[in-house]
RNA sequence: GCGCCUCUAGCUCAAUGGCAGAGCAACGGACUCUUAAUCCGCAGGUUCGGGGUUCAAGUCCCCGGAGGCGCACCA
C-alpha cells in the first residue's frame, strides 16, 4: 500500500507558471519557487536527468529532475505515465527553452495503476470511451473541450437569462402524471403512498403553474427523461432550458432565441458563423421566419396545407413513403409530411412556425385560423433545437385538448397525454397571456462543439450494461478483459502495483 | 426492432486458409538539456464466446455476445 498524502499545497497551476515566467531566457533561473500537481503524461529520463510532462486542468509544464537537486531522484525517474504528482522547485528555462519547474521536492499522490492507452492516438475505442469517460477525458484534450464548452454555455445563458430579469426555479422530476410533452415515461413507485410515479418528460405544466401564482418571467435548466431510443441524438435522459414569460406571444419567444442563441455563440466561440460537420452554419440575427405550410409548399411544390382534404394530405403523405395511420387528422398528416420531407433539409436557422393546432395540445389556436396553433419550431442543421408557443392559457380549451389526447390514447396512442386536472384548476385561476419555450441544450453544446453524437456533450452517455462474466455459482472470469471488470479484477488493477 | 460493418497484446494496429506480429505502454539496463527523447534487452495472447468445415481456422460457415453506422422510433 502506497501511503500518499491528505492534501497538497498548490501554488500555482501549469498555465500559470506558462503565462508569468514566459519571459524568461533559454538557460535562465528565475529564483521564484512554485507547487504544482497534477498527472505525468510523457516521461523522458535521461540518466542524471529526467523530464516529465505534468498535466493539470489549466494545462501542462514540463518538471525537471536532477539527481542531486530532486529528492529522492530514483523514484522519480520510476514514475509511470498516469500518476498524479505534486513537485516543488524553481521555475526554470531549460538550455533547449522549455519552461520547466525544476523539482527539488516532490510526493506522489495517486498511483495510475491503470494505463492510459496508446500516448500518440489516445483512445478510440467507442467503448472505451464512454464506459470509462475518465480515461477518455484524460487522454483525449477534445473531450475535455467538449464538456468544458458545455459547462460555459450553461453559465452564461443562465448568466444572460438572470440578467433580463428571468428567476431560476426547480420543479418537480418525480410527477403523479406524465404531461407536458407527447413522450413515453419511466415509471417508478413511490412506497409511502404506494403510488408509481413517473420521471418528468417536461417541465412545461409546473413552470406554468408557476407563472399562475406570480412568477412572471421564469426559466427551468434540468434534466428530462424520455423512454424511448437512443440515436446519435437522443439519449434517454437530456437538459433542456425551459422558459416562460407572461404578456408575451410566440413572436417575443423568437426574438428571445435569436437574441441568446446567437449572443452565446459569441460569448463562446466569439462569432456566429459556425461550421458544423463541415459546412458553414450562419447564426448571425435576424433568422428565417417562415410557416410550416409554405416550407412543405415549397420543398414539394404540393398547394398543401391544414386546410386540404383529409384524403388529399393522406395520399400525399403516403406519396412521400409516411406511414399513415387511420385516426389521423389533417394536422398529423401536414406534421409528417413536413418532417418526412422539408425539416431534415433545413440548414441554416430557420423558424417553422404556426403548427397544426391538432398536434399542439398546450398552445393557443392562432389568432388568424382555428385550424392552427401559435406555435414554432426553432430549426437548425435539420434538427429541432426549440419548441415554443403562445401558451394556451383558456381552462375549458385545454380539458378539451387534454380529452382530446386521452382519446388518442385510447386509440393506442401511447404517448399521447393523460388529463391533469390539477393543471386545469390551475390555469382556472387565471394565466395570463405568456409566451414559452424549450430549448435542447445538449443539441446546441453539439452544434457549437461540431459534434455529430449526443454522447459526446453528456459526461456518461446511457450505455448498454456491460455483460456480466461469469455469473456462474463460482462466478470466474470471462473474457471480458477490461471491458467486463469483475470485482477481482477491478481490485488487482490491470497492472500489477508493485514499485 | 431491421440492414450493413467491426471485434487480434494494456493502447493503436498488422498477419494470400499454413509457425499470431509491429509501434507505443509496462518491466530490466545505458544516457547531464529532453520535447511522441534515443539506444540495448525482456516480457506480454482463450485472436469476443461456443460449435462446425478442413491435414491445417485470427482468416471460411452457423449460433450467441459486445460495439459502430444507417433506417425505424423520437409529433
Amino acid at each position: 500500500m502506497t501511503t500518499v498524502p491528505y492534501r497538497f499545497d498548490q501554488t500555482a497551476d501549469a498555465a500559470e507558471v506558462v503565462a508569468r515566467w514566459s519571459g524568461l531566457a533559454a538557460g535562465e533561473e528565475s529564483g521564484d519557487q512554485v507547487s504544482v500537481a497534477g498527472r505525468i503524461m510523457l516521461s523522458r529520463p535521461q540518466g542524471r536527468l529526467a523530464f516529465a510532462e505534468l498535466r493539470d486542468s489549466s494545462g501542462a509544464v514540463q518538471l525537471f529532475a536532477l539527481d542531486g537537486v530532486t529528492r529522492d531522484f530514483d523514484a522519480f525517474k520510476r514514475l509511470r505515465l498516469g500518476d498524479w504528482v505534486g513537485a516543488s522547485g524553481e521555475v526554470v528555462r531549460t538550455r533547449r527553452g522549455e519552461l520547466s519547474v525544476k523539482i527539488a521536492d516532490w510526493v506522489l499522490l495517486a498511483e495510475a495503476r491503470r494505463g492510459f492507452g496508446d500516448k500518440w492516438r489516445g483512445v478510440t475505442d467507442v467503448e472505451t470511451r464512454f464506459r470509462q469517460r475518465e480515461v477518455d477525458l484524460w487522454a483525449n484534450a477534445e473531450s475535455r473541450r467538449t464538456l468544458l464548452l458545455r459547462s460555459q454555455l450553461v453559465r452564461r445563458m443562465r448568466e444572460r437569462l438572470w440578467d433580463k430579469g428571468f428567476v431560476e426555479v426547480e420543479t418537480p422530476i418525480l410527477h403523479p402524471i406524465p404531461g407536458g410533452a407527447h413522450a413515453r415515461p419511466f415509471v417508478t413507485h413511490f412506497r409511502a403512498l404506494d403510488m408509481d410515479v413517473f420521471l418528468r418528460i417536461a417541465p412545461e405544466l409546473y413552470l406554468k403553474r408557476l407563472v399562475v401564482g406570480g412568477f412572471e418571467k421564469v426559466f427551468e435548466i434540468g434534466r428530462l427523461f424520455r423512454n424511448e431510443g437512443l440515436s446519435p441524438r437522443h439519449n434517454p435522459e437530456f437538459t433542456t432550458l425551459e422558459l416562460y414569460q407572461a404578456y408575451a406571444d410566440y413572436h417575443d419567444m423568437m426574438a428571445i432565441v435569436e437574441e441568446l442563441v446567437s449572443g452565446l455563440a459569441l460569448d463562446i466561440l466569439g462569432t456566429t458563423s459556425l461550421t458544423y460537420q463541415g459546412r458553414p452554419l450562419d447564426l448571425t440575427p435576424p433568422w428565417r421566419r417562415a410557416t410550416l405550410t409554405e416550407l412543405v409548399a415549397s420543398e414539394t411544390g404540393l398547394d398543401v396545407s391544414v386546410h386540404s382534404p383529409r384524403d388529399t394530405l393522406e395520399k400525399w403523405a403516403r406519396d412521400a413513403g409516411v406511414e399513415v395511420e387511420r385516426s389521423w387528422g389533417p394536422g398529423k398528416l401536414l406534421l409528417e409530411l413536413y418532417e418526412k420531407t422539408t425539416e431534415g433539409g433545413l440548414w441554416d436557422p430557420v423558424f417553422v412556425y404556426d403548427y397544426p393546432k391538432e398536434v399542439s395540445p398546450l398552445a393557443r389556436v392562432h389568432r388568424d385560423d382555428p385550424m392552427l396553433a401559435e406555435r414554432f419550431e426553432q430549426v437548425v442543421a435539420g434538427r429541432e433545437l426549440v419548441n415554443a408557443f403562445s401558451e394556451l392559457v383558456d381552462p375549458d380549451e385545454q380539458l378539451v385538448r387534454f380529452e382530446e389526447q386521452a382519446a388518442a390514447r385510447d386509440a393506442g396512442d401511447e404517448d399521447a397525454m393523460v388529463v391533469d386536472t390539477d393543471y386545469v384548476r390551475a390555469l382556472q385561476h387565471g394565466l395570463p397571456p405568456t409566451g414559452g419555450l424549450g430549448l435542447g441544450i445538449d443539441r446546441l453544446v453539439m452544434l457549437f462543439s461540431d459534434t455529430a453524437h449526443i454522447r459526446e456533450v453528456i459526461s456518461f452517455p446511457m450505455m448498454r450494461p456491460e455483460r456480466v462474466e461469469g455469473a456462474t455459482a463460482e462466478g470466474e472470469e470471462g473474457a471480458g478483459g477490461d471491458q467486463g471488470a469483475t470485482p477481482e479484477e477491478v481490485a488487482t488493477g490491470a497492472v500489477d502495483g508493485a514499485r
